[in-house]
DNA sequence: TTACGTTGTCGTAATAATTCGACAAGAAAA
DNA sequence: TTTTCTTGTCGAATTATTACGACAACGTAA
């Protein structure tokens, strides 16, 4: 047993409940971080949130019911105090920016190296960001050119996650589902990505999705 | 500590650090299950099986490297005898199929309950195979088949004509127009190549056939 | 030879997806 | 502060696509 006062509290939201253990186990093994529940899905978070005492919340992106981005963004609006982590199987360099801008204190990929996590949390929960290294050296080189990033670059935060949604081949009204929206307004973001991109069907963006890495 | 003799010693396979450590707690809680040793990449993991003792390698299906496809079948020249359980992100009937006709003593998914795993795990090390209930379902439903070489090698000539077509993103009418045939037979030809590549959709076909220059 | 599996083909009915036009909120520009 | 552009959203009408069932031609295994 670990001492109250002072202690971080953590919730761990995660679908996977490998991950889940994994986690509790990471920070079972710190003296100042405790984790004080757990959630399976996006709706559950919220939920906790209202009822359980938390300093810091990490949590995956993909979940049922609810997507991390979601949960994020209504987080934001009720307490936008809480330092969120978000954890992903997707590398940084194609949703941590997005994230950190939307309010994240950390992004971290599950690859990470466990300290990462407790280091990342503890600073969060003093209110700071935790940026890794090499996301950091995307930020500056986002300072410079404001020229002609990678083509996905122009789209905005909600066509680019229905861009991804396509390119992983999820048909239309499996994205309107889990976004929650009409399968028109779906098709229109689609639309206009195509215009963005300069394409003209489904095959090219996953193929540029695979081609650019935005695949997991 | 726990006594050695009777120990079934597990290496586990995962690029994900946090996993691993769940894995590593889950397993730590029982008595006869023993994490001897972990990898991070595929290459690590046939090191790993040449220098350790090894009773069951629990693998992820995503990693570095070699990912647990290349791995298993590498595994199943050499070490024929070792029992592999797959974890994956993937729903059971995307790719459990393909792993247990691969060697795989079983298969699953992440969010499975940890004592599915445990269960999974002594099984194997019996030289058992694991079967969730609904892909004990499907493989009955699958007797039967059996074929090998690539994929697209079990294609009709037609059938793989209209696999092309799509792969490079031509709308089902196109193809029909373009073939003189009707948009239902097109789709038939589909049906049936979805069914002979075990795929899901067309967006897997064009992955697919990017992956092996089938393109261009 | 007969029976069976594969292939190429379709039509009908049911679904899914797209187009088009629109509107409001916000951001950005003038 | 207007005006304009961008975004996120939708409904109705139109198209595209799929699911199912079917059928004949062709090979092939019994």
């Amino acid at each position: 047993m670990s001492e109250i006062i002072g202690n971080i509290r953590v919730l761990i939201a995660d679908d996977h409940a490998v991950v889940r253990q994994g986690l509790k186990h990471i920070l079972s093994k710190t003296d100042d971080l405790l984790v004080v529940d757990e959630a399976e899905t996006g709706l559950e978070v919220l939920e906790k949130i209202r009822t359980v005492d938390v300093d810091v919340l990490v949590m995956d992106v993909e979940m049922p019911q609810k997507n991390g981005w979601e949960v994020l963004s209504e987080l934001k609006i009720h307490y936008p105090q809480l330092p969120v982590i978000i954890l992903s199987i997707y590398s940084e360099d194609q949703f941590g920016l997005r994230f950190l801008k939307a309010g994240a204190s950390g992004y971290l990929t599950k690859t990470s190296a466990p300290d990462q996590l407790v280091k990342a949390i503890r600073r969060a929960a003093q209110g700071g960001k935790f940026i890794s290294p090499s996301l950091a050296e995307r930020l500056v080189l986002d300072l410079g050119k404001d020229s002609e990033g990678p083509l996905h670059d122009s789209l905005s935060d909600r066509e680019f996650q229905v861009f991804h949604m396509i390119a992983v081949g999820k048909p239309l009204k499996e994205i309107a589902d889990e976004l929650s929206i009409s399968t028109t307004t779906v098709s229109t973001h689609r639309a206009r990505i195509l215009v963005k991109m300069n394409m003209k069907t489904n095959a090219d963006l996953i193929l540029y999705a695979s081609h650019n890495g935005l695949l997991s």
